[in-house]
RNA sequence: GGUGGCGUAGCCAAGUGGUUAGGCAACGGAUUGCAAAUCCGUCAUAUGUGGGUUCGAAUCCCAUCGCCACCUCCA
């Protein structure tokens, strides 16, 4: 196995990836996730696909992780900035906006975030962990972990508390501030873009509690009002002597609450923190910052013992960041219509993109939808150290590139068969099985060499067209049926339901031949009085096939019915009567159901 | 203005001194009643431009053009 090697942000270099735990198991990572004050669009997504695949490449490596990436959902300003803290809570503008109560507009956007998150397979969002708070926090239920790290601040005299009764975070008393973006800070002109807060020591020091009278989410430091019963027990709890007198009812600064919630979920240390590039500065490094004021965190690096003499004054050990999206090579503007939201993608017609959705008609999509399935392929498909320029090309490729493995899937699940053939348990070939380790191999090696995702797809396209080439028995339909669901316990893009079939020569002569074909005809529910055998042929030869008209639409297609027009077409095909035949397959086709001849057989595919 | 990054065939995208990664598209062939799928082949000895170092450069150096990001809300 080789060994997984990441960027680090801090370090600007490829470093090897040890874990903090001792016996080398369990991984901690923390990723800033949504604020949640509108639809997540895609950008957003490919920086969170970004992380759901490190830690599917951890697991990989066989690490236990513990992924918790929060929700946003108050402090969050439309001016926040470096020097100062103007402006309107983001989430407050939208409610007021809307004429909703801003935790109304967070609990609803977060929801469907976390429906966005399901679709595009987000494994923090699958099976019991999305039912994990602990994983999910909110910032607004840490107000009592975020005012306990202020005031540790403020003992530590990292932070200070100015006439109004907000809290600062004192930039000039850690040094380190601006190691991780590489920004000399002395560069960053003082207030020369923003104004200066009269109350400030340094135009650069960033708020950590605001005061804001018109701001409806608050929290009273020195009493019950504005909070969440249990947050306040807890606040009590972790505060008993209380927090400074000066600091008046507000609220947290943004920066603050992952310094928070990471400590509170994941310990003092992490090993891993994700996040957009634009996180860089100043989010991240004010995180590095406060909680290095309060808690004094520090990291030896991976490598060992020669680190120890300098230890970096940072509580993450790794920092991985995703550079953005782009759409046209620039950024995504609402103005320049590039602007996609998820569900603009997904279901363009039920967002008010009918334009979209003609275009992606036009491209070959169905119904101008995107499946999720393509969009995540789509967004994970580069190395996340690179820009992705986005476009309908894309969409179009990583469509044709998930057939293609999907295809690959679907005849090896057909050649395994039910598990019933007692070949299956057989001893695959020599070539097979070198084929099936050394992909999987390769497969590692490009995604631990930094998520190298265009080689890592190299490998799997090159096995699947060496798989291509062969003859497999069961046996090897079977090893390689697992060659693929390993990748795609990465990659998730497949759909691994059985979803094909093949239909044999044999069988159908046997039901042409037999009372079986009616029997199969009176399956069909809509048939109140099914026809007998010799009317079903004469429907059949006169070219009326009238079950087309109402036949049951796609869900309730099952394979007797799918057999009985298998068997209708495959008499017509006989007779060479092609315009039937083809009629049949057509109508199957819009009907959701794929048909292919093949020297075995007639094979039906659903999808 | 400061800092960082990028320019590789029609498109996407690896490769960071030495045997034309890979995918998509298009076209030709095999197969097929027609399709679909699959295979073989073509586009392809491609690397923004101009120099330099080297036996050898997409890769290193210099210059130059173009694009992008961060420094200001952002994933």
């Amino acid at each position: 196995m080789s060994v997984l090697k990441l960027k680090n942000t801090y370090t600007k270099s490829l470093e090897t990836f040890q874990p903090l735990d001792p016996s080398g198991k369990r991984v901690t990572m923390y990723t800033c996730g949504p604020t949640v004050y509108s639809y997540a669009h895609i950008g957003n997504f490919r920086s969170f696909l970004m992380s759901d695949l490190l830690r599917r490449v951890l697991e990989r490596n066989e690490y236990e992780v513990r992924h918790v990436m929060n929700i946003t959902d108050v402090g969050h300003l439309t001016e926040d900035d470096v020097a100062d803290a103007q402006g309107e809570d983001k989430l407050q503008k939208a409610a007021r906006e809307m004429g909703w109560d801003p935790y109304k507009l967070a609990r609803h956007y977060e929801d469907l975030f976390v429906e966005d998150a399901k679709k595009l397979r987000m494994k923090n969002y699958i099976g019991g962990e999305a039912e994990d708070p602990a994983l999910h926090p909110r910032a607004a239920s840490h107000v009592p972990e975020m005012l306990a790290l202020i005031q540790k601040l403020i003992e530590n005299e990292y932070a200070y508390v100015d006439d109004s009764g907000q809290v600062y975070y004192d930039i000039n008393k850690f040094p380190d501030y601006g190691k991780l973006s590489g920004k000399v800070i002395d560069d960053l002109e003082a207030g020369s873009r923003v104004a200066v807060g009269e109350h400030k020591r340094d135009p650069r020091d960033f708020y950590l509690w605001k005061v804001d009278a018109k701001h409806l989410m608050q929290w009273d430091p020195h009493g019950e009002n504005g909070w969440d019963a249990a947050d306040y027990a807890r606040y009590v709890e972790l505060v008993p002597e209380g927090v400074d007198p000066r600091i008046k009812p507000g609220f947290p600064g943004w920066h603050v609450e992952c310094s928070a919630m990471s400590r509170t979920h994941l310990g003092h240390v992490i090993d891993i923190h994700t996040g957009g590039e634009d996180n860089i500065f100043p989010h991240h490094e004010c995180e590095i910052a406060q909680s290095y004021g309060a808690y004094k965190t520090q990291v030896v690096g991976p490598h060992g013992a020669a680190d120890q003499d300098s230890p970096r004054h940072s509580f993450a050990r790794y920092w991985v960041h995703g550079r953005h999206l782009l759409v046209n090579n620039k950024k995504m503007s609402k103005s320049a219509g590039t602007f996609y939201t998820l569900r603009d993608l997904l279901d363009p017609r039920d967002n008010d993109r009918e334009e979209l959705a003609v275009e992606l008609e036009k491209s070959g999509f169905k119904d101008g939808r995107v499946p999720a399935n393509v969009l995540r392929y789509a967004l994970i498909s580069n190395q996340y150290t690179q820009p992705m320029n986005f476009s309908l090309d894309l969409l179009q490729q990583a469509r044709a590139s998930v057939e293609r493995l999907q295809i690959r899937y679907d005849k090896l699940r057909e050649a395994v068969g039910d598990g019933t053939n007692p070949d299956v348990d057989g001893t695959a070939s020599d070539k097979l099985l070198e084929l099936v380790s050394k992909a999987d191999e390769d497969f590692d090696g490009a995604l631990n060499d930094n998520l190298n995702m265009p080689n890592a797809l190299a490998v799997v396209f090159g096995a699947v067209n060496q798989l291509n080439q062969m003859e497999l028995g069961p046996a090897e339909a079977r090893e390689a049926l697992r060659l693929m669901e390993s990748f795609d316990e990465v990659l998730d893009v497949l759909d691994r339901s059985a979803r094909s079939g093949l239909i044999t020569r044999e069988q159908v002569s046997t039901w042409l031949d037999s009372e079986s074909l009616v029997k199969k005809a009176q399956h069909l529910k809509h048939w109140a009085e099914a026809p007998d055998r010799e009317q079903l042929w004469e429907m059949v030869e006169a070219g009326q096939l009238p079950m087309f008209e109402d036949l049951a639409p796609i869900e309730q297609m099952d394979a007797d019915t799918i057999e009985l027009f298998v068997a209708i077409r495959q008499n017509a095909r006989k007779a060479k009567d092609f315009a039937v035949a083809d009629g049949i397959r057509d109508d199957l086709a819009r009907r959701g159901v794929q048909l292919e001849d093949t020297p075995q057989g007639f094979r039906w595919v659903l999808g």
